[in-house]
DNA sequence: AATACGAGCAACCGCTTTTAG
DNA sequence: TCTAAAAGCGGTTGCTCGTAT
């Protein structure tokens, strides 16, 4: 098998059958789009020789999804764009694919390159990093909340938290999702796992003290927007916990056990 | 005017994941 | 269930162009 992919690549990234590397020029540009148009997205393997290209398939699909489809939004980026960016970056790490599913219009590739030529040094400069929590020494080395003994629940005293006494800036990760950068969630997009459809959460109660809130806002395939207003310190287990008193069903705690803690 | 340098970006490369038979 | 092919993804490269020297 790894043979026969290698083999495949190999096809395509050599010269020696003639296929054509480099810039696209406006020829090849007409031809590709005629192609598409006539039979649509998709079989790109198929697409050179339907269209009459020196090409790979994968160079063709490439210029097609990154500038040739007719939705693609040029010009620069907005202000709102660029801080959607920004916040969503904190969140996923380089996803640029899902980051681009925000952004409608807008290729990953485009925002690779935005990110990497501009963001990168503005939020280096502006000091965009992670918010550390102020009473750094009241939380453990793993970044954990510490809990009571009796309980097991995080304690109250043991996470920074604003004047309402919620807490402030917790940072987590969701595990499950390969996400290499820890994140404040503080009224960031929130990534959900694909297999969930619905979130039910609207609020997880301990003994009568709300702990958190989620408002969910968008619908999309693999993301919801949660916005945490005050956000307590937890973890999974805590979370899980908080879901069977809740009465949540299994995949509202599958969704809470994708997030893990890390400093 | 010539050259060097850096920024921006399109395109490539190779790896992983998904799909289809 | 297994395998090969296709598609998707993110890192990297290299070309072009503007600016500084």
């Amino acid at each position: 098998m790894e043979r026969e992919r290698g083999a495949a690549r190999k096809r395509c990234s050599s010269n020696d059958d003639g296929l054509k590397k480099g810039a696209w020029t406006a020829h090849e540009d007409k031809l590709l789009i005629s192609c598409i148009n006539a039979s649509g997205e998709g079989r790109w393997t198929s697409v050179p020789k339907r269209a009459g290209l020196k090409r790979c398939g994968k160079s063709c699909r490439l210029r097609w999804l990154n500038y040739l489809r007719p939705d693609i939004k040029r010009g620069n980026f907005s202000e709102e764009e660029e801080d959607l960016i920004i916040r969503l970056h904190k969140l996923l790490g380089n996803r640029w694919s899902l980051i681009a599913g925000r952004l409608p219009g807008r290729t990953d590739n485009e925002i690779k390159n935005y990110w990497n030529t501009a963001l990168a040094k503005k939020v280096h400069n502006q000091k965009f990093a992670i918010q550390r929590p102020d009473d750094i020494n009241a939380w453990t080395a793993t970044g954990k909340p510490q809990r009571d003994s009796n309980t097991e629940l995080p304690l109250s005293s043991s996470c920074p938290q604003n004047k309402t006494g919620t807490a402030l800036n917790p940072l987590i990760r969701p595990k499950a999702l390969r996400y290499t950068k820890a994140c404040n969630l503080s009224s960031l997009p929130v990534l959900k796992p694909s297999s969930v459809d619905e979130l039910h959460l609207q609020s997880m109660q301990n003994n009568g003290d709300v702990i958190a809130q989620c408002k969910e806002s968008s619908a999309d395939y693999d993301l919801n927007l949660l916005l945490f207003d005050d956000m307590y310190a937890f973890d999974g287990s805590d979370l899980e916990e908080w879901m069977h008193l809740d009465g949540a069903d299994d995949d509202d705690v599958r969704i809470l056990l994708d997030v893990d803690w890390e400093q």
